[in-house]
RNA sequence: GGCGAGAUAGCUCAGUUGGUCAGAGCGCAUGAUUCAUAAUCAUGAGGUCGGGGGUUCGGAUCCCCCUCUCGCUACCA
């Protein structure tokens, strides 16, 4: 392996729209930071950068929800996640944000040097302006009529109700959420980095030279590169954001996955004079952390824009992990359905190091994985209390009960005690190459088996039974587990900083070099401890009990009416309704449509005529169970074409606040070509 | 539908190039023990390694087909 001089390890930047989550400590957060913590016990030159995410429309549309600025809604979330990081213990050597000013310069020099290089294609499209604002509109600025179920409100992008995905130009009457005009179409440039002239040597850095990365990372990589990579736009029409800087861009700022990125670059310059030697010096080793949703980002698009800058080296991994789920959940911000760190925080204090051991201990390192209250308790009850805190705590109360807290001397060690003292560095062997193929789960249990080993060794040497009968060997046993805690207390150190701490408080020592683990004479014979207490406490099933109550309501309020319905529409009135012709009509026949996972392709009688509909309910209902159904039908939609078959008309359904579809039915014996009114 | 990643003991996961690879931790059962937060230590039960074919002397491991889960993507009420 080669061998680096300095360290770069970053940290996906939290999008500054809400809080953090154990769904994203799990996956980026916490290994980044054992990992960090590792490198620097060792003694490594290591910078670990992070930052808020703070442009994108997503804010901005938060900020006008909510009546207020875009740079309100970032001070917000970034203060909150700033200060939930600290108070976690996250070692960032610096939170950065993307508002910050040194951001914007080197965002835009970045931008310009590639401007200049030639690097950027031009186009010139038209978009959706609104004029008496006076700004381009982004997709989700444009409200209309939907084209595929006429429902008034749909975005320029997607229409809420149907789902549907649209472009804002197939609205009907669209609209400007910001003034309320109708927008116009009006000519915009814009700047495209020309991935597929990347492809070439993005094949060979990934695919051939790092066959080492993870098999989702590569995996997906490979996905992108086969499927053939586009020209992407670096810039849009928006007034949050980096301004582009180029003459002729005025109201242009940098598209947010360009500039996001280099808000690490950012950081590192905010950081350290010398922040070139860590982005430019082939010697240096960086290392993204990331989840799964970012793979395509820093593996294809960032080392695309850093190639085509020029002077900057590339990751040498990107090791993503995958998604945490909670009970059994996908963890949702809009449904609130996530443990919050600030709240955790806030209702687990001085637990920081246990919820790390948690997430750690069940990180989604290979697939989804799933956290869960009762695994949390008994993970600490079992594991941190019970055989760590456990070993520690019995190696310190037995040496003040016998030999006054001072650390007795080992007089001629056995083979067992030699053995037993062998095994540190050994262990610390397995850790070092677990963590630096990023195998953090393996890791952590290789350390806990150090704490495993010291309690097997004084079950076998039972120092309480042997005090009776000889002291000078039970202060040897005694010298071992001592030993044995004061490396543990360096090995712990990064999945565990405050426990690491508090431990290396009651041995009374200073804290050892990561070289130094595996030293069986790490405490000399005669120095005093502190007074021990315990590590971890047990946590109690009542607590955990409030924690899984408090789940349970926000699922019921989830379920609940208010929270799962769509709001109430806009009055209509009845000339408006009487427009619908809706009808009751049957069901003949019905059958999936090829090569589609929502669709079935349905025939109608409708009384007035026996018509094709196809509708996307295949997902909810079986072909074979439809036919001879009594159903209602829009029968005046305009006629659209759908995978190559011409659908007339509408089934009428009902949606459940859970998405599931049910039929509205009409009574047995209604006859068909009735209208509804 | 296309692509990617998964599917191994109750739970969470290891299993490098096919031949002690059927494993670990937790949980569970039994026994030992009492220094310790009813903690610890020992022993044990448990799996046709998602299903079905194939190649091989031999497959969790390679090939083909299928099923299910997650993600991206397409189509859609």
């Amino acid at each position: 392996m080669k061998k680096f001089k300095r360290h770069l390890v970053t940290a996906a930047l939290p999008y500054a729209n809400g809080p953090i989550h154990i769904g994203h400590l799990a996956g980026v957060y916490v290994p980044a930071d054992i990992y960090c913590r590792y490198l620097r016990l060792k003694g490594e030159d290591v910078k670990f950068v992070c930052g808020s995410d703070e442009h994108g429309v997503p804010i901005t549309i938060k900020a006008r929800h909510e009546g207020v600025t875009p740079q309100q809604i970032v001070d917000k979330y970034h203060g909150m996640i700033k200060d939930a990081f600290e108070r976690f213990g996250i070692s960032f050597d610096i939170y950065h944000r993307t508002t910050n000013p040194i951001h914007y310069q080197t965002a835009s020099e970045f931008f310009k040097t590639l401007f200049n290089k030639g690097e950027f294609i031009e186009k010139t499209t038209q978009q959706f302006f609104d004029e008496e604002a006076g700004q381009f509109l982004a997709d989700r600025y444009i409200i209309g009529t939907c084209p595929r179920c006429n429902f008034e409100n749909a975005y320029g992008d997607q229409c809420e109700k149907c789902g549907s995905s649209l472009s804002p130009d197939e609205l009907i009457n669209p609209r400007s959420t910001i003034s309320g005009n109708k927008p116009v179409l009006k000519e915009t440039r814009h700047w495209y980095l020309p991935l597929d002239k990347y492809e070439p040597f993005l094949r060979k850095w990934i695919l051939e030279d790092n066959k080492h990365w993870k098999s989702n990372v590569y995996g997906q990589c490979k996905s992108w590169l086969d499927g053939g990579l586009e020209p992407r736009a670096v810039t849009r029409d928006l007034d949050w954001g980096i301004p582009v800087p180029i003459e002729g861009a005025e109201g242009k700022v940098l598209y947010v996955w360009f500039d996001a990125p280099i808000g690490y670059i950012s950081a590192t310059k905010d950081l350290t004079k010398d922040w070139q030697l860590y982005w430019k010096d082939p010697e240096t080793k960086m290392v993204h952390f990331i989840g799964k949703d970012n793979i395509v980002f820093h593996c294809i698009i960032f080392p695309a824009m850093l190639k085509a800058e020029g002077s900057y080296i590339l990751p040498d991994n990107v090791p993503a992990n995958e998604f945490l789920n909670l009970e059994g959940e996908k963890i949702s911000t809009s449904r609130n359905w996530a443990v919050w760190l600030h709240e955790y925080l806030d209702d687990f204090k001085d637990k920081q190091d246990v919820l790390r051991y948690v997430l750690c201990a069940s990180a989604p390192e290979t697939k989804d994985n799933d956290f869960t209250w009762k695994d949390f308790q008994a993970r600490n009850n079992n594991e941190l209390v019970a055989i760590l805190g456990n070993f520690v705590h019995r190696s310190l109360v037995l040496t003040h009960k016998y030999f006054d807290g001072r650390v007795p001397a080992l007089i001629n060690p056995d083979d067992y005690d030699n053995e037993v003292l062998g095994e540190i560095i050994k262990i610390r062997k397995l850790v070092e190459s677990n963590l630096e193929n990023f195998r953090f789960r393996e890791a952590l249990k290789e350390t806990m088996n150090l704490a495993r080993l010291g309690n097997k060794y004084l079950a076998d040497r039972e120092p309480w039974i042997l005090i009776r009968t000889d002291k000078e060997k039970t202060g040897s046993v005694l010298n071992v587990a001592l030993q044995i805690s004061a490396n543990l207390s360096a090995l712990i150190e990064p999945f565990l900083p405050i426990t690491s701490g508090k431990l290396i408080g009651y041995l009374n020592m200073d804290h050892i070099k990561w070289s130094e683990i595996g030293n069986p004479k790490v405490l000399e014979a005669g120095h005093e401890l502190r007074e021990s207490k315990l590590l971890f406490e047990k946590i109690e099933d009542n607590v955990i009990q409030e924690q899984l109550d408090k789940l349970a309501r926000i699922k019921k309020m989830n379920e609940s009416a208010a929270a799962g319905l769509e709001p109430a529409k806009n009055q209509v009135t009845y000339d408006e309704f009487s427009t619908m012709d809706i009808r009751i009509g049957k069901i003949l026949s019905a059958e999936k449509v090829p090569k589609t996972d929502k669709l079935l392709k349905l025939t109608i009688d409708t009384g007035l005529d026996t018509r094709t509909i196809v509708s996307g309910i295949a997902e909810y209902f079986k072909p074979e169970d439809l036919p001879g159904k009594l159903v209602c039908v829009l029968a005046n939609l305009a006629p659209r074409n759908i995978k190559g078959i011409e659908s007339r008309g509408m089934i009428l359904l009902a949606e459940e606040p859970d998405g599931k579809l049910v039929f509205i039915v009409p009574e047995e014996g209604t006859k068909l070509g009735s209208t509804v009114k």
